[in-house]
DNA sequence: CAGGTTATATACCGGACAGTACAGAAGGTG
DNA sequence: CACCTTCTGTACTGTCCGGTATATAACCTG
């Protein structure tokens, strides 16, 4: 098997062409389980909103636990976009700042549902959802650690007080933007996250 | 009906007493909605958890729903105590500093499931449990005004800076609160916790 | 055209869900 | 004792869940 291993001729399809779009599919499954979480997104729920059914899906994505991981990695490039570049930024103070904005942006904006995928679907865990939560853990650990390392530097480099702990920064600025996307799906105005982020800023280290 | 207005004369009991302790049975109930959330947790892991069988369930509590609101009302007056207690302290910083290390306590403790029940039964969000997630917010509102007023009082009495901004302070001790919350429900030992909010506490504006 | 391959739609599977009908058991009161 | 009331356990309802068997439709190659 998996034998197209050299000579695949640009190989033409065969058989009957697939009728819809992956990648707009899993887009709009992206918008399901960001609104709904892992648990709340039924089969029907997610069939019905990428417009096809539910046999299309489970050839195409495997099934719904699949369907969520490939839903996560589209969010985590094309959403979670803020987190990286905030990392380039100059100092230390507006790393912070860029995540925060970043998050109101992305979190609390109009277009996209409200909070964020990830907390939704891991806080929930039902039985079945473990390998999801962990899933999400992992990812989060792993950008936590990239932020640990850029603050070691900030202090390296002075933009941040010697007497800071580097992992105490980075889990309060999580924490802060945890709470961020929780008061966002909780409804809170964009003026109402502006005036968390302001105070936040105020509060910051200065160099 | 409901007719026992004036004389009913310690009316002694008919029928069949029950044979459990409703207060013991709440308590039970609690507990698996803490750890599973609203939508997690299915009748058969409340009965089970409660010791009794579900005609006896809906017989003393009326239903799911409503086991919720008095299990949120159990939680709320026992575990949230240090909320209410935090607001006492004498200065704002000790206001916040009880918060967040009553929250580690609480909601990183080992003894009851990790992380805040309303707030994991409220993300999830399935379409039924609208009312759920609004009584949940409701209420977070309207701690959250306390605290506001707190540091209204605080500012009057100048243990917190005039140019802070108490709703933008709020804002930042709930999502530092939230975070805690998340971040123990995901794994987080309480070394990292207690990181977590001795560096919150050296950013807290001083007098 | 026939034959192979892949996608589609309908209709179904067993299981879990919240909630309940019913019969019997345990207590009072006459 | 009979009688009424309330709780208890078993067994059930209808609905939704994630996942699939089956038949047919659409495309290739020969």
């Amino acid at each position: 098997m998996e034998q197209d291993v050299i000579s695949a001729p640009a190989s033409t399809q065969k058989g009957r062409p697939r009728e819809f779009c992956v990648d707009q599919a899993l887009a709009s499954a992206l918008h399901v389980f960001w609104a709904k979480g892992y648990d709340g997104a039924s089969m029907t729920d997610l069939t019905e909103a990428m417009g096809i059914t539910k046999p299309s899906l489970y050839a195409a994505f495997g099934n719904k636990e699949a369907l969520f991981h490939k839903a996560l990695d589209l969010y985590e490039q094309e959403k979670l976009e803020y987190g990286r570049a905030a990392l380039e930024q100059p100092t230390a103070r507006k790393v912070a700042e860029h995540y925060l904005r970043g998050a109101i942006e992305i979190h609390g904006g109009a277009s996209d549902p409200k909070g964020c995928m990830g907390l939704i679907s891991s806080l929930a865990c039902s039985p079945e959802a473990e390998s999801i939560k962990a899933d999400v853990v992992r990812r989060r650990a792993s950008s936590q650690r990239l932020l640990v390392e850029r603050f070691e530097r900030a202090k390296a480099e002075g933009d941040i007080p010697a007497h800071v702990d580097a992992e105490g920064l980075t889990s309060v600025l999580y924490a802060l933007l945890q709470g961020i996307t929780v008061q966002a799906g909780a409804g809170a105005t964009r003026a109402e996250l502006e005036r968390l982020v302001d105070t936040s800023m105020m509060l910051w280290p200065s160099a």
